[in-house]
DNA sequence: TGATTGTTTGCTCCA
DNA sequence: CAAACAATCA
């Protein structure tokens, strides 16, 4: 079997060299994940490693699986006990910590492994108590989100609140310090871990339980690591670990395509890889497969620009291509229409292309969304409002946190009330202010303050249903299905009750997110996943997991964009203070960063690349238009790869399909409303694309033991149990629902274990069901 | 005291 | 165009 072949010199030379640190400066498009895949098959079988001892890490969740399935195709012919460990850095930490993380109880009194995980939200609300607890107010002191930021920052630099309030030069810096404290302190009551604690923590055990770290070390041979321009202290920290002994650690990374350090990433993991491994080899990619010469001399016209790169030079075989258009549009709802009627222009002459629309923010998304519904063109959106940010699916999932850890203040606090129970504002500060007085965690306080009975009577009575309630559901918790616990929640919450009750098209759509959910939860069981699986899932989902390679037309920000490629791009937004952004323009290092994200999104294409900007742009949904400027690094591009494509300085003036009267009827009668990728329809598919499980370090050496032990195609196991034979239901058949009642099958969606058939069922209207879970009977 | 209704306010990017 | 907040109602 020969791994080398079919490649160029320099990714032969990657492939091959397997021994000792090795960094790979992967230009964009140069074929890295390639070099990747194929590196691992050789060493697995020109040196004969067992696949478990080889750990890969990456950015995404569905970065990990595609990696996993590529492997897995090259070494088809070959017969392994195992396959090798690929996870994204957190998702690693998550089961590292859950399995093996008691020893950390003695190095970080009061861990246990059932911690909960807080998102930026959940971070929120612990910073908006540790707000009140210390009588600070936001618009006095400074934002939430930057209180938290610079919390994350100190954290990452390994400073603790004393550090903070030891160089506190003024009474800032010392409120900064006593938040800081007040947020640890409340993480550590509620026994949670946020995002960078996750890898924190996991560098602290390795770093201080010799076991483990040896185990580990033991197990692992070598390590490789994908974007690591956008790994962190803690990251770096984990991969220096990790192959303590063995030091046969691989990094690919573009020191160009660097977007994260406002999320920690260091550049200097990077720039300072061959300080830091002495005798480490480097080898450059310097080939881009992927796009034209014309749209790789427009990217690399504005990456010069920065000041802090390596320097690398990419060139191509292709031909020059067409040029880069440019489209001066005379406000959002007009660029808008051009890239829709672009992109309907584009579709006739080239099908089966597909397009990508990228933005600097999320927000831009909706104008874009409007133009391409009223095209009829169906479309994909990457990320904004994900299926687990909703509100009712946050408050379910609190409830289920509550259940198996109820020390656990954030998701205490945001159902204590919800629904309406009686349990306002005032009685909510008194529970506060009880366990911060008496430094015990808000259920305990309730229990306290039930006791002492120094409440209104209505008061008290409510709060002894609510702890009641609670109670009950640890209980169901331990004893029945996950799926059968939602449904409890659901039913003895009063939530569904709620819902019910409100009767609007809002109201109806929760309700279906909520079965949306206990399906998910039901598929998961099935594979036979614990609730805490279940949890730490919904909490790793990144948004660009969900993107979708057979979308036709995917919308998405820059960000979400990092890894992958289209044959056309286009760039929306180009505008001073939108893009490069104006929290982004004040220092040299920030707008070295957008620059290098223009870079990222502008090397995503591989034939067409369009560039538009907006004259006129409303900054907030209701007020005015405001004059814009472009971008500087429209400008960067030199003049003579771009084809101007019109400049607009009335709305309407350029000719567009959708201005043409009929299309507007057409249009309007046109009820299609896209395809949101992170609809309820794709969140079984999240949870189908689970990482692999990692054993235990506790579990016996008998059998092989695979650390990632399940098989390599998670999509299609060999041994695939035998569905239950059942007639599929089909558009116009009679079906009974247990619940539901008779209805009729109106449309039917997938197929497999997958499908989905919307029924109408005529008591309870239409209702979007996985067939394989919803238990029909013909009838 | 808690629930509901109106009013104001203010956009990064994300695991 | 939302969520967050203040003001008002029950």
């Amino acid at each position: 079997m020969d791994f080398i072949k079919g490649l160029n010199a320099q990714q032969r030379e990657a492939v091959s060299h397997t021994e000792g640190p090795l960094l790979i400066l992967a230009g964009a498009g140069s074929g890295k994940t390639r070099v990747i895949t194929h590196r691992i098959a050789h060493i697995i079988t020109a040196r004969h490693i067992p696949p478990s001892a080889i750990l890969a890490v990456t950015f995404t969740n569905k970065a990990a699986n595609e990696m996993r399935e590529r492997v897995a195709a090259l070494l088809e012919d070959v017969p392994l006990e195992s396959s090798p460990a690929v996870s994204t850095f957190h998702s690693f930490c998550v089961r590292l910590l859950r399995r093996d993380g008691d020893p950390l109880a003695r190095i970080r009194p009061g861990f246990t492994r059932r911690f909960s995980i807080y998102d930026d939200e959940d971070q929120l609300g612990l910073i908006k108590a540790a707000y009140r607890g210390l009588g600070l107010d936001e618009k006095e002191f400074m934002q939430y989100r930057a209180a938290l930021s610079r919390i994350s920052h100190a954290k990452n630099v390994k400073e603790t609140p004393q550090d903070l309030y030891k160089k506190a030069v003024n009474k800032e810096n010392e409120a900064l310090a006593a938040l800081y404290e007040e947020y640890e302190k409340a993480l550590r009551t509620a026994n949670a871990l946020d995002f960078d604690d996750l890898l924190l923590e996991a560098v602290r055990l390795l770093r201080h339980d010799e076991a483990t770290r040896e185990a580990w070390n033991r197990r692992l041979s070598y390590v490789m690591i994908d974007e690591y321009q956008d790994t962190n202290r803690s990251q770096y920290e984990l991969m220096r670990l990790l192959s303590d002994s063995h030091k046969n650690v691989c990094v690919v990374g573009d020191e160009d395509q660097s977007i994260y350090s406002w999320r920690g990433a260091d550049i200097r993991n990077i720039l300072d890889f061959e300080r830091d491994f002495p005798n480490s080899k480097t080898i450059r990619l310097e080939q881009n497969y992927r796009s034209t010469k014309n749209i790789l001399a427009a990217a690399g016209a504005v990456v010069e620009n920065n000041k802090a790169r390596k320097g690398k030079k990419l060139w191509t075989e292709a031909a020059d291509g067409d040029t880069i258009g440019l489209y001066a549009a005379y406000d959002a709802e007009n660029e808008a229409l051009f890239i829709a009627d672009t992109i309907e222009k584009y579709m006739v002459v080239n099908p089966g292309d597909h397009v990508a629309v990228l933005y600097r923010t999320n927000s831009q998304s909706r104008q874009i969304e409007e133009a391409l519904r009223r095209y009829g063109r169906k479309y994909n959106i990457v990320g904004g409002f994900s299926f687990y940010q909703r509100a009712e699916i946050k408050d379910i999932v609190a409830y289920l946190k509550l259940a198996a850890s109820n020390v656990d203040s954030v998701s205490l606090l945001r159902v204590i009330n919800t629904p309406a129970r009686g349990i306002g504002r005032t009685t909510v500060e008194q529970i506060e202010k009880y366990a911060r007085e008496h430094g015990i965690n808000l259920w305990d306080a309730v229990e306290r303050i039930i006791d002492d009975q120094h409440l209104s009577t209505r008061s008290q009575s409510a709060l002894v249903l609510f702890r009641n309630l609670i109670q009950e559901l640890s209980l169901v918790a331990s004893s029945s299905s996950l799926a059968d616990l939602i449904r409890h929640i659901l039913d003895r919450t009063g939530y569904r009750r709620m819902l019910q009750q409100e009767k609007t098209p809002e109201s109806e759509t929760r309700l279906e997110n909520l079965e949306e959910l206990i399906n998910a939860a039901a598929e998961s069981a099935e594979r036979g996943d614990t609730i805490s699986d279940f949890l730490d899932h919904a909490a790793l989902v990144a948004d660009a997991d969900a993107y979708d390679e057979q979308a036709p037309i995917t919308l998405m920000t820059l960000h979400n964009a990092k890894g992958l490629e289209f044959p056309v791009v286009f760039l929306s937004g180009m505008e001073l203070g939108l893009f490069p952004h104006s929290r982004s323009m004040d220092s040299e290092a920030a707008l070295e960063e957008e620059r290098r994200l223009c870079y990222v999104g502008m090397t995503r294409a591989r034939k067409r690349l369009f560039l538009t900007w907006a004259r006129f742009r409303r900054r907030f949904g209701g007020g005015e238009q405001e004059r814009s400027t472009p971008s500087w690094f429209l400008s960067e591009v030199p003049a003579h790869l771009i084809q101007n494509l019109g400049v607009t300085d009335e709305p309407g003036e350029v000719n567009l399909i959708a201005e043409r009267h009929d299309v507007r009827q057409s249009a309007r009668r046109n009820t299609y409303t896209g395809k949101t990728y992170n609809s309820i329809e794709n969140i079984s598919q999240f949870f189908s694309e689970k990482g692999l499980p990692v054993n235990s370090l506790k579990t016996p050496p008998q059998v092989p033991p695979a650390p990632f032990s399940r098989p390599a195609a998670p999509n299609k196991p060999l041994t695939q149990a035998a569905p239950p034979v059942r007639k599929p239901a089909r558009t116009g058949m009679t079906v009974e629902h247990p619940k539901y009642g008779t209805g009729t099958v109106v449309r039917r969606e997938g197929d497999g274990d997958d499908a989905k058939i919307t029924v109408n069922f005529p008591r309870f209207g239409l209702k979007k069901l996985v067939e394989k879970y919803a238990g029909l009977k013909r009838s």
